[in-house]
DNA sequence: CTCATATGAGACATATATGTCTCATGAAAA
DNA sequence: TTTTCATGAGACATATATGTCTCATATGAG
């Protein structure tokens, strides 16, 4: 086994993670120029932009999955685990958004893995409610919808230098649960 | 001045709005199959893609602020007009949000009133903190952004059918505000 | 009715993206 | 050293999108 550049797969992965997140209809050209590789070495891993876009969905839910569970094992309750996993999320949000728009119809076992996370985030969300985390009177489907958009806002803010991470994760958190209001403490 | 079809224009920028926000690299050809007309009268009406583009971002932000100018002119307080405007914002949040996420940029003129519009968010936040709305310590960036993020959460709960609009803005605002923990009320 | 014009259909040239192929190169393995 | 193979460069054919153009049609204005 010879491999003269082991990780050409994976800075062409990068590059088209940052690529397609600046522009979704990027083309292969530019995704090999941003990664420092000819374009026919792009298509010697990747035979095609469909089977470029499938791999980048699987990287990203693998990433997520990765981090979501090594930040979560040391957690103490459920609402600890939603906070916990909100922040480890927050780095990794611009790999997992942009594919969450349009991107996951398309391969059927990617579909069925990003359904498959959602439901978990639900059936975590309804563990949390029984803490007393989340009032009754609020839909899951609202506190699920909130806890990701957050999460995109967190990322935001951390890209665009406004917050570190940590704080991001902080604010986030506490727009969750207490919201923003300052006199009614 | 003689027009068979005045609404020719608009049919293009209503199938437009809704084809670009579905697959935002759509060809005009698909445009203007959704509007039901041919391809060169598209082209009559809007010379280039471009152009189209930037019809589109114009559109979308009069119709915006001239819903928004609507909803808040009873309002009798900053807080009070955050509210009604996010109330306002929702129904029109699809035409909205394709926009900023890389629309803007082209146009010098839509990139100004895109900031000017962002920069009277900003204000008003800053009044609404002076009411007591905003706690001190929560930067003003952060409530921006949380605020556009719950309307866009919003807008998604609404088209999936999963509340109405009234629903779906009275849950962003208490969100916003008191955030959604159940037991600590 | 007659005329002007917006329109649909479609041909056309051009540009760009895509995927395949070949060939020379250089680095690692033998 | 020689051999092997991933790579870069680029040619190539194909597909699709774009913008222009022509022509026939139909509708509203006069």
């Amino acid at each position: 086994m010879k491999k003269i550049r082991p990780s050409t797969r994976d800075a062409i992965l990068e590059a088209a993670f940052q690529t397609f997140n600046q522009r979704p209809g990027a083309s292969l050209g530019d995704v090999a120029k941003h990664a420092g590789v000819g374009r026919a070495t792009l298509h010697r891993h990747f035979s095609s932009r469909e089977a470029l876009m499938t791999a980048l969905a699987k990287t990203a839910m693998e990433e997520l999955n990765t981090a979501v569970d090594a930040a979560v094992v040391d957690a103490t309750s459920h609402s600890e685990g939603l906070r916990l996993a909100l922040t480890a999320i927050i780095p990794l949000a611009n790999r997992q958004w942009f594919l969450a728009h349009e991107l996951v119809d398309r391969d059927p076992a990617i579909a069925a893995a990003y359904k498959r996370d959602t439901e978990e985030l639900v059936a975590e969300i309804e563990a949390a409610r029984a803490e007393g985390t989340f009032a009754d009177d609020v839909p899951t489907k609202w506190i699920a919808e909130t806890y990701e958009n957050l999460i995109y806002g967190a990322w935001t803010m951390v890209r665009d230098g406004d917050a570190t991470a940590s704080q991001a994760a902080t604010l986030a958190w506490r727009t969750l649960t207490d919201g923003l209001m300052g006199d009614q403490k």
